[in-house]
RNA sequence: GGGCUCAUAGCUCAGCUGGUAGAGCGCAUCCCUGAUAAGGAUGAGGUCCCUGGUUCAAGUCCAGGUGGGCCCA
């Protein structure tokens, strides 16, 4: 037994087996590493990752985005890119103390500060270390390529201190500030929300909304009807505003008289008497006792009607109730007219304790107690449910309540421009995300950078009595400024940083540092400055900033790419990115949004336990990046019957090439020698398809790369293979098999190379055992091999096209068989092609392959199949009528029964002349329309320019060949049920009728070598024949298997 | 209310710069078979969401509308 050439290979991938093992595979060899330094002094490509929220297991959704990073960053690899692979971590943040306080049981902040800041924060870190393991772990098995080990972490003293710098750059060109505002606020968190935190927290609910009746304070007795779907507001209500131009009615109900807008009066209950109507701008000014003048915290204040062209007349009463401590539009409103504001809520949502019998009180349940007090007051006019869309925590998923408080925030007004034109410079794959951002960057408030809360990058903000603010830049300058000597400071959080006073620069006084953390965003969008060392070595950070690649999520639009655009514009000027590839959400199978909580989020490991790493990548690869994306195992089945397709063609190989032993010539370079029209379609196919896949990933059409892959393999298996099977089965060694194996082993090993950047695990395992296992002087990974480089001399369109033609006459011919119901296994004589002029020579030298594939003894193209069908001519009587008048009728008889050279004639458009009635008359091609029907025994198929003529009669000698073929078919079934080899010759003993052992005899030669049968008895069978039915008949069969040397 | 996006075969989706509709899956019928728990062919007469417009020609461009999705307000 000589040594295989190839190590065999399994019959079915395992493709979580295939992972796991080339994993082993790449840690002992360290072929990442090795890749590296093979590129160390490559061309620069720079890619920035961003970071993932280390505080869970990875869902199937994570693996999207990292599979297109991969992609990427292999693809310019085999480029000889030279790259960072920095992986990152997202530290801080609610989303983590969320999750501490669960796993400790804790409900608030006060419970958090009961606990104690310092454990709590060190479980906060733990989390973060345990999580950030874990996604490494299953970062790894998807197959990414990073430089693990030297991740960053959002929460180091390097990252905070970053920001501490970009943070007094701000102050130092007066875009911080610190002001009161009316922020989203969740009284569970106890914390505002940004911009950022509110997607997602809108959701319908229903509240008892209230209308309620103001009297003017004017001495008329006349009220104005207001609705509220929020009443704890109405505690701090100071205005109540009017559209100017807005017609209101003034209506006697009762007692009372009222004015509503004219658009909404059916809001009255009851019936009313009209009194007359007024324009907005005629209630401006009018003052009125507000619902609840008697507090505290309304003393002083000045109630009056004011105008607003926000006020509109599609709900309530077209006028709206104003409190500006609750509410961003109403505190803007405020501030341009000049209005009182009202704080009422503590960060509890508890009314402050200027609100008399309410103080103290949670406002998200005080609406009846509201509700009575109007009663009392006589101000209550009726109350409702009413649904709208309402926004809740995206944590807790507690009502939201705004609230005023001070908060810090970057003034973007003065970076807008900068901002939309740095965006400009940008590349967005797709586009709109591009005009997604401009117009986000258009509509942007400022920035909202404080968070009252606990884990998160402290602001070095210290605000001294004296009213100087103080933002430290580094820790070296606390250090400087601190009013102790700084001995014990493990790390830049809370509570220890806390501990740290400064001395004010101005006063001297002793001051402590705001208890605010920052944004998360702000971490994340310092990163490109704190890991590419800004300031700290320029050589490097020019070297590698601005990124040439980003790839995230569509939302991070608004988000990451925001967060990274604003600070890189305030710091060095410049768009931080070149190029921005998003892509869009993951969906669950049936097209629902996935939720941990609906329990329909597919984890990581299953999906690798299930289908293994590269169907998980495939699956993302193969759809479009820019739409919305479902996953499930359904899918994912489906996936993996496609790469098992890959799978046979080279197992296929693999098999017959351990047979054979052929010579493969170079994986790198294409044969020449030797090559059949076959071979030369295959390396055409092969060579655009390097030029489609180069193509579409340097657009980033990521999609359409993996469809030209898939594409190929599926002709590669489909057709080559299907082709060249007998000439590989062929036995001995001639010029036409050494060609087939040297083309399939270039082209698969090619198309291996190309997919390698998708599918990393399968590619690696083809290439060892294809390249590495016979040459151990190539490269050691498939992902050191170059990227395969174009070759248009190889690649031939017509050729190709001509298949196309080629396999279209087959197809045709085929369907026809099937109309006449005969099987493929049947012979028939012949087959006519009718194939367009630009094909016809390349199919003229591929007669071969219809042969095989339509199982006819004769092909023969045709210029049409006119020859081949029997034209009747049909009279076309509107034509007749007008020349031959009376003598039509029998005319247009005469015409029907031409006979068929005359309407041949017709047909080539010449006239013909009849003779009716004794009378010689001339009928026209145009007088006649010409149809063509099939003769008995053709059958005729068109499509396009492709059209065929199967000649469907049998003979006796076509009918006793089919026999053979079908005995034959029946002995192949026999050896394989034996257990034969491949290889393996045998002998045959047959005996049945007289029929089928004359057929036996007749075609012995055929079965024998297709059998590998040293001999063919016809005789009586031992008694261990086996029965073989054929239709009506049956044979009786033994089969052994031949001794050595025998024969 | 504003911005973006999607609407193509039973299902999931492709269709680049306009030229007589495609794939995979499912289903049905059939074929082939030493890659074989693979592979192939054919089929369902698809209003390419609707209405207008540009054009010799429009899923493909333009306008308006309808219905999903995402986001902003």
């Amino acid at each position: 037994m000589f040594a295989m050439l190839f190590e065999p290979v399994r019959e079915e991938p395992d493709f979580r087996q295939m992972q796991l093992e080339m994993l082993k595979l790449w840690e002992a060899s360290d072929a990442f590493g090795k890749l590296v330094e093979k590129n160390a002094n490559g061309p620069i490509h720079s890619f920035i990752d961003g970071p993932i929220t280390a505080n869970d297991s990875m869902g199937v959704h994570h693996a999207r985005g990292r599979t297109y990073k991969d992609v990427y960053l292999r693809y310019r690899a085999m480029q000889g890119c030279r790259q960072r692979y920095q992986n990152g971590f997202d530290c801080h943040g609610l989303w983590v103390e969320v999750e501490v306080e669960k796993e400790l049981g804790l409900r608030s902040k006060r419970d958090i500060e009961a606990f104690g800041l310092a454990e709590f924060i060190r479980a906060c870190r733990a989390r973060v270390e345990k999580y950030a393991a874990m996604q490494m772990r299953q970062s790894v098995e998807l197959g990414q390529w990073m430089d693990w080990g030297n991740d960053y972490y959002t929460l180091s003293d390097t990252n905070i201190e970053y920001i501490w710098g970009f943070l007094r750059l701000c102050h130092e060109r007066g875009w911080l500030y610190r002001s009161d505002r009316p922020m989203p606020w969740c009284p569970r968190c106890g914390t505002s929300l940004s911009q950022h935190e509110m997607l997602d927290s809108y959701r319908e609910v229903t509240h008892a909304a209230v209308f309620l009746k103001l009297p003017l304070t004017d001495g008329s007795g006349e009220k104005i009807l207001v609705w509220t779907t929020t009443p704890w507001t109405l505690a701090a209500n100071v205005a109540l505003a009017v559209g100017e131009n807005m017609e209101y009615t003034r209506v006697r109900q009762g007692e009372d008289v009222l004015y509503v807008a004219t658009e909404r009066l059916d809001v009255l209950q009851g019936g009313y008497e009209t009194l007359g109507v007024v324009k907005g701008r005629e209630l401006e000014g009018k003052t009125y006792r507000g619902p609840f003048d008697d507090l505290p915290a309304q003393q002083g204040v000045n109630h009056r009607v004011v105008l607003w062209d926000q006020v509109s007349a599609e709900e309530g009463t077209g006028v709206v109730h104003i409190a500006p401590g609750c509410g961003l539009e109403d505190y803007e409103l405020s501030k341009a007219i000049g209005l009182d504001v009202v704080a009422a809520t503590d960060e509890a949502g508890l009314y402050l304790d200027t609100f008399g019998p309410m103080s103290g009180k949670y406002v998200g349940t005080v609406a009846p107690d509201i509700f009575t007090s109007l009663e009392e007051k006589g101000l209550l006019y009726k109350t409702e449910e009413y649904e709208h869309r309402y926004p809740n925590c995206w944590r807790c998923k507690e009502e939201l309540i705004f609230r005023l408080v001070g908060e810090w925030f970057i003034g973007v007004e003065s970076l807008r421009a900068k901002l939309l034109a740095a965006n400009e410079t940008v590349t967005w794959h797709p586009p709109h995300c591009g005009a997604r951002m401009a117009d986000w960057l258009t509509g942007m408030g400022d920035w909202c950078i404080s968070r009252k809360r606990y884990w998160g990058l402290p602001l070095p903000f210290y605000r001294c009595g004296c009213g100087e603010t103080t933002v430290v830049g580094s820790r070296a300058e606390l250090e400087s400024l601190a009013t102790e000597p700084i001995s014990d400071l493990p790390e830049l959080h809370r509570p220890w940083i806390d501990a740290i006073r400064i001395r004010c620069p101005k006063c001297g006084g002793s001051v402590e540092r705001v208890p605010e953390v920052g944004d998360c965003w702000l971490d994340a969008g310092i990163v490109p400055f704190s890991t590419l060392h800004h300031g700290v070595d320029d050589e490097y950070f020019n070297t590698w900033f601005p990124a040439d690649l980003v790839v995230e999520m569509q939302e991070q639009v608004r988000l990451w790419f925001y967060a990274l655009l604003i600070m890189a514009v305030a710091i060095d000027g410049r768009a931080p990115y070149r190029q921005c590839l998003t892509y869009d959400r993951v969906l669950a199978e049936d097209g629902q949004a996935m939720h941990k909580s609906w329990g329909n989020a597919i984890w990581m490991d299953d999906a690798f336990e299930t289908l293994g790493g590269d169907p998980v990548r495939w699956l993302y690869v193969t759809q479009t990046a820019e739409n919305p994306l479902r996953f499930g195992f359904g899918i994912g089945r489906d996936v993996h019957r496609r790469l098992t397709l890959l799978w046979n063609s080279y197992r296929f190989l693999v098999m017959y090439a351990n047979v054979d032993e052929p010579r493969l010539g170079s994986y790198l370079e294409p044969p020449t020698e030797d090559l059949s029209l076959l071979d030369r379609w295959v390396i055409s196919r092969t060579y655009r398809t390097v030029e489609d896949v180069r193509g579409a990933l340097d657009a980033f059409e990521v999609r359409r790369a993996a469809d030209a892959l898939e594409t190929l393999w599926t002709d590669l298996s489909r057709w080559y293979i299907r082709r060249s099977r007998r000439r590989m089965w062929r036995a001995g060694d001639s010029p036409d098999k050494q060609a087939a194996y040297a083309t399939l082993y270039h082209v698969l090993v090619t198309l291996v190379r190309l997919a390698a950047p998708f599918m990393p695990f399968l590619a690696e395992e083809m290439y060892q055992t294809l390249v590495r296992g016979i040459d151990p002087s190539a490269p050691e990974s498939v992902h050191h091999t170059p990227y395969p480089e174009p070759r248009p001399d190889l690649v031939d369109r017509e050729l190709e096209s001509a298949v196309d033609d080629l396999q279209q006459a087959i197809n045709l011919a085929v369907s026809a068989r099937m109309e006449a119901q005969l099987r493929i296994r049947q012979p028939l004589s012949e087959l006519h092609v009718v194939a367009p002029e630009a094909t016809r020579p390349w199919v003229q030298r591929c007669l071969n392959d219809i042969l095989d594939e339509v199982n006819v003894k004769e092909v023969r193209l045709a210029d049409s199949l006119d020859a081949l069908k029997t034209l009747r001519a049909n009279p076309e009587h509107r034509k007749l009528g007008p020349v031959f008048r009376q003598k039509a009728p029998a005319i247009a008889a005469a015409i029907s029964a031409l006979p068929e050279d005359q309407v041949r004639l017709l047909h080539d458009g010449n006239a013909v002349t009849l003779t009716v009635d004794g009378e010689t008359v001339e009928v026209a091609p145009e007088m006649v329309a010409i149809e063509a029907l099939d003769r008995e025994g053709i059958i005729t198929k068109a499509e396009g320019a492709v059209a065929i003529a199967l000649n469907t009669q049998l003979t006796d000698a076509l009918i006793r060949e089919g026999l053979a073929r079908d005995i034959i078919r029946h002995l192949q079934e026999l050896r394989k049920d034996a257990g034969l080899e491949l290889t393996d010759r045998i002998t045959l003993t047959i005996s049945g009728d007289e029929l089928l052992t004359s057929v036996c005899e007749e075609h012995a030669e055929t079965i024998k070598a297709e059998t590998l049968a040293l001999s063919l008895t016809v005789g009586d069978p031992s008694a261990e024949a086996t029965e073989v039915r054929l239709g009506e008949r049956a044979i009786r069969v033994a089969l052994a298997k031949a001794c050595e040397g025998e024969g």
